[in-house]
DNA sequence: CGGCTGTAACTGGTCCGACCAGTGGACTAG
DNA sequence: CTAGTCCACTGGTCGGACCAGTTACAGCCG
């Protein structure tokens, strides 16, 4: 187990990052939790023994990616956030923008979640969480009366369902994040379809025969159902030499 | 399109967030290319008429998000860096550590996005990509006699290879993320085991296998046996009444 | 003339002290 | 008990200062 001393490369570790580590390692143990506050800035100076540029550093940077909140005149200090998947939406947009990430890796990415979390739904949903999804459908459908908004609202807690009978909110969270995503790349475009109250009737009629797979216990039906619903309605967005392979995740 | 005028909530803007701004516009703009560089933070001072503590807050967001780089002495000024996946993965491992997921959790996401990645990647696989997952078996026998870790790396290396055939980076990423953290949970656990032999021999026999089925087109079989083969792997670290939850995933 | 070295001009990291607009709670007047 | 005032304190920004380190260049030596 002794191997000979591999010596790591050392580089200078700024002040201000070591805060940022304390305050997450604080954060991973429980020490700290969501709603707390943190000291005040000065009250911050004192405890770390650094300056007040080091201290505010550290804050900007825990604050970029999510962690805290400060509000000018606050007598309670930064605020300790929930965690939010703004930060992760933020990184991945970033990503799609620079064409690290394409449309079609994301929508690929969403049909084979979607599909995973309907095909184990289908085998561990209880009778009330089908009426669940039901209601959700019916709220589909009156959405559509209303804004395209009110039916992308209502689609997502549709999948939000999906992913909570999957009992994994990994897949919740994942699913959440790349829809979030792909409608931020692509809203503009849906918004300017002129069919758009055919596309979401489709859509409706296309999640409801899904329920009804689910419904007959078909998982495997009800997941590719799903897959292909999602290359239907995004397909058109996508260059054609990379649908192909968002085409072969539809079958299994 | 006029709908009633909906007043959005006003709240300061940070000088600091302008900057930040300004740099992320101009990196999508073309402006900035990666490989470039900011001016100094003195210069940056200048041209946007602020006091360094802003540029410098500025500067902190944009090295947190990965955007540049600022080492101390440098005379060309901070670096804009090529854009990469870390600071996208950074939040993921925030999101496992803060959002208490289950080690259940995290192997069930496993299961599905490698079981999803190997049938596609049974699909759209070269022969050239084919001979590599096999170099990347024999690389996995040659560490079992080094010892786990390697052998851990060599693994690494074969679900990267089928990622990477799978063509959906996205899919790698939460691959090696997920991964990690499933280590980093139960790693003591595994080296502990006697017969740590043993386990790398079999799993070593069930990726060849799942190669095989590739080989032979047949991606149905070969992402039913890498569920299966993880499955088996882990399940020992998981309490029973969450095993059930796996199960379901095995099967399609 | 080429290679090495020492230096000087810069860089980023950190600190200090100061000012401002705004917040929120305590305190007071009704 | 309520409504209004006030003040201590907050975060945001500024300017200046010092330090250690890097880099490029000029000049020295071989």
């Amino acid at each position: 187990m002794t191997k000979n001393p591999r010596f790591q490369p050392v580089q200078p570790v700024r002040a201000y990052q070591r805060i940022v580590e304390q305050v997450e390692e604080a954060l991973a143990r429980g020490d700290l939790a969501p709603g707390q506050r943190l000291p005040s800035e000065r009250e911050l100076v004192a405890q770390f023994a650094v300056s007040r540029s080091t201290v505010r550093e550290a804050l900007r940077v825990l604050e970029s990616n999510g962690v805290v909140r400060s509000r000018p005149g606050d007598p309670n200090g930064p605020e300790i956030l929930p965690f939010s998947q703004t930060a992760l939406r933020k990184q991945m947009v970033r990503l799609a923008r620079v064409d690290e990430l394409t449309l079609s890796e994301l929508i690929g990415f969403r049909m084979i979640m979607d599909g995973a979390a309907i095909q184990v739904a289908s085998r561990l949903r209880t009778p009330e969480e089908l009426a669940e999804m039901e209601e959700t459908l019916v709220a589909m459908r009156a959405a559509i009366d209303v804004d395209f908004e009110a039916f992308s609202e209502a689609d997502l807690a549709f999948h939000d369902v999906i992913a909570r009978i999957s009992r994994n909110s990994l897949i919740q969270t994942c699913n959440d994040v790349v829809r979030g995503v792909v409608l931020t790349l692509i809203s503009d475009k849906i918004a300017h379809a002129q069919n758009s109250r055919a596309l979401m009737l489709e859509s409706l009629q296309h999640h409801a025969e899904v329920v009804k797979a689910i419904r007959a216990g078909d998982g495997h039906a009800a997941a590719r159902l799903a897959r292909q619903n999602m290359y239907d309605y995004y397909a058109g967005y996508v260059p054609e030499p990379e649908r192909e392979t968002l085409r072969a995740l539809i079958d299994d």
